[in-house]
DNA sequence: GTCATTTTTTGACAGTCTGTCTAAACTTTG
DNA sequence: CAAAGTTTAGACAGACTGTCAAAAAATGAC
């Protein structure tokens, strides 16, 4: 039992390192430059034992997605659990959707590619199974803050609106941008004078849930003040960048 | 001279055929399922002679990919040009690039299929430029609508946003949506509760546009009556279902 | 109609990648 | 120390890409 316990736990280091290099060079060529010649070469290990992890490229592409959605709902929760009015949580989501979109920038790209069917159809039905899970967790942390709202009285939903409709456009608006950020775009974004597309994305948020009449109304000072918090506070780069590379150990709660 | 330009019509005219061949395969099993040797085959041509027309594989996709843009671009013409407000005009590019990938929806997979580092690297320097230009043109017409309404006092907008901030607002969550309805989710939006997306889309722009105070105010009324109007006279599906694999004849400047 | 010249088409080839499978190396245990 | 089980290595088959020389077809002069 111990013994077998080490092996394990060899085995599930080994299983991290072809992950963690396989991110690093999705990261910097993109998912089809990912090969298992490579992922070998760079892990110091033979073709066939990084077979004994992954059952095929696509299984390793859907692992390190998996791994870095896993992150992202762990900022979702947080951004959910701030201390703040309902609209203020939910703009602390999208917040949390843009700083993880700068720290991994692969994951959109994962996503992106593997949105081919002909990719998806190959992985295992555990790694979609959790992927999708993941999935809606993170559209239910959304769902949850506009319940809330509509709970609050904060937000009335016009009659030809649903919940989940509103959820399915604020998603649509944040993934749109996170898309157009992480595209390698002939013209950047800078360019065309976008200097800073997350706060862009947040200042339209904000137009639409005026749209809706989402109390408190948008008023500058305050988003401002509240952008500012979560950038120094909430969503703090420099003090974790040791976490790049870092697996998530899922739902962490470690609530205040 | 003549002799020439009948071969050369033969070349164009197998060209095209390659290009519809590789729509379908594409549209069928996706971007990765491409291959050459599928293509020469499908075609009754040899591997060497595809190879006379495309220089690689990525080049296949990104000419299929502009193919479909000229025809969008077209289709953002018409709304851009049907005679109603700036706002309803606005709506109009919309409901169109929801059209436009309800009819070819290749397109969209090609375009974040492609917006992998690796594979962009590989195309013509020529068919690069083509389509930087086409995607300019379609956010040119988003901007010049925006521009109108501005011009026209339909709408201020705030000190805290640019125009081209708008569009990109804008642009984000039309994408954004259009890229949820194309992928092959785990969970189609049906079963979500998003019966309409292209509608539910159109819902929450009119939202934003509210919040942004442009006027006329959203009516549900005569949103729904825009809206029908739109599907039935000017994006029709019925009457032109031998475009699918027509190619756009580009800037087609018939002004008005 | 024939034949030399030019153009087009072909498929064999080298090289890369995936996924499999067996033999070698290593570990464990009696 | 040796048999049993487990892990690792890399050879292999098959699919694909992109190239290139040879075959085939088209052209045009006589």
């Amino acid at each position: 039992m111990v013994a077998l316990s080490r092996k394990q736990r060899e085995i599930a280091q080994r299983h991290q390192l072809f992950l963690d290099i396989a991110q690093n060079l999705i990261q910097e060529e993109g998912c089809a430059a990912l090969s298992m010649d490579r992922l070998a070469e760079q892990g110091e290990y033979s073709r066939g034992t990084v077979y004994q992890h992954f059952t095929c490229k696509e299984e390793v592409l859907i692992q390190v997605c998996n791994n870095s959605l896993c992150y992202l709902l762990s900022l979702f929760e947080k951004a959910k659990n701030i201390p703040a009015t309902n609209r203020d949580r939910m703009l602390a989501v999208l917040v949390a959707h843009n700083y993880f979109n700068y720290r991994q920038p692969h994951c959109n790209k994962i996503i992106q590619y593997t949105s081919d069917h002909s990719i998806m159809d190959k992985v295992n039905e555990e790694s979609l199974q959790k992927h999708n899970e993941l999935e809606a967790n993170l559209l239910g942390v959304v769902g949850s803050i506009v319940a809330d709202a509509i709970n609050d009285k904060d937000l009335t939903l016009p009659d030809d609106m649903s919940s989940i409709e509103l959820v399915f456009g604020l998603w649509s608006l944040s993934l749109g941008s996170q898309l157009l950020q992480v595209a390698d775009l002939p013209v950047p974004l800078e360019e065309l004078g976008i200097s800073k597309p997350e706060e862009t994305i947040a200042r339209v948020t904000a137009l639409t849930l005026d749209g809706l009449n989402w109390q408190p109304l948008y008023d500058a000072k305050q988003h401002q003040t509240l952008m500012d918090w979560l950038k120094d506070t909430v969503f703090v780069s420099s003090d974790d960048t040791s976490h790049l590379n870092e697996a998530p150990q899922a739902k962490g709660t470690q609530d205040d």
